[in-house]
DNA sequence: AATGAAACATGATATTTATCATGTTTTGGT
DNA sequence: ACCAAAACATGATAAATATCATGTTTCATT
């Protein structure tokens, strides 16, 4: 089974797919972050979910019923992911009750985070949402470090803004305020989460 | 196999579940409307999606991981649905890989489905989601009738502000608006898509 | 037909966030 | 160390939407 998978590498500025291509593989990350972008035409973006080692991608229902991606998948940096063609995915599936277990399971939590990210955007303010992604990769990416949760993904205030659905200045003034009320230091590079708790509390205000 | 489903029956201000609800049950929608609810402490309402007969229902992941429910589930109207007891849906995933398939398409949809929401969420502006959300349910419910395309769903200005992210007030004001441009008229009782082009177009507007 | 509740409507105002413009700092590559 | 590009910063203003208040219409029930 395994020798049916494939490894690539990409850097930054690839794409590994992009939105509209035919769905060939099914995808899993091996090494650094992906991230799925939705764009529109006059060049607005969304990024849906960063991906970790591990995580599958595109093993949706594109890969079933034959259409296309429905979003893009760029790396953050240096990625390395596996990849095994659709046919043999579909295959293993079939022949691999425990599997499709598991990936249903994947699936499951995918939209139970989709479901509440939607819950955020519809009812949560901009600072809100900002403050409840830093504490989202706080834990997903952080490394404890002194002066604070260091994020080893290297992520601006552009990316952010990108990912709770609001424009850079107003991520870059926001940031600006959780600096000055000493939730978070540092920029891009090195980007530091000072009070979690903090953050935690802004998130969930009423 | 079939004998596993029991058959219920829901009315309005039912809850088929509630929020934090462990999760016992698989479900079906037979017959009727039922809506996916997600609300704050302080009674703000976010509906997820409205599922129609023979979508499924809580089959994600709460239903494996052994957690509770990450929303609510009410019936819009007169329902009735079909429960198979977790562990006997469990068990027929294992033993029937074609159901476990078709699971996975199906959730891949609703995924697909709710990361186009997110993208609307954070890219369009009320007025697009709201006519979005018409073009959506005239398509999925909607019977052609002199006058236009009627919804077979009884909805308020409120349940439509509820999906698509925005106050009642505001949806009342754009309704009117649409209603004023001939695109929609009617209200929930009797609700009419007169121009379902204009509402695509307006819907997918830079 | 009467009636209370729910739904719809609309105005005035406040708040949030986007937009546009411009300047400074940091970063990566030679 | 230098330089261009990217990232960060900030102000002024505009636009979108929420909030609050109040009134009208429609609906379901008796």
């Amino acid at each position: 089974m395994l020798q049916e998978l494939t490894e690539s590498h990409y850097g930054k500025g690839d794409f590994i797919f992009r939105e509209g291509d035919p769905t060939e593989y099914f995808h899993i990350v091996k090494e650094g972050t992906v991230k799925c972008v939705k764009s529109t035409p006059d060049g607005k973006e969304c990024t849906l979910k960063m991906l970790m080692p591990g995580d599958l991608f595109c093993c949706d229902a594109s890969a079933f019923d034959g259409t296309s991606h429905p979003g893009s998948a760029q790396p953050m940096g240096d990625v390395s992911i596996l990849r095994m063609n659709k046919k043999a995915y579909f295959d293993m599936l079939r022949r691999n009750p425990d599997a499709a277990l598991e990936v249903i399971k994947f699936l499951g939590n995918r939209l139970k985070e989709a479901q509440e990210k939607t819950k955020d955007l519809a009812l949560d303010r901009a600072d809100q949402r900002l403050a409840s992604l830093l504490v989202d990769l706080a834990t997903r990416n952080g490394i404890t470090d002194p002066g604070g949760i260091r994020l080893t993904v290297r992520l601006t205030r552009q990316d952010m803004a990108n990912m709770v659905g609001i424009t850079t200045e107003t991520a870059i003034r926001i940031m600006g305020r959780f600096k000055r009320d000493g939730l978070v230091s540092g920029t891009a590079n090195r980007l530091f989460i000072c009070n979690l708790s903090g953050l935690k509390a802004l998130a969930s205000a009423s």
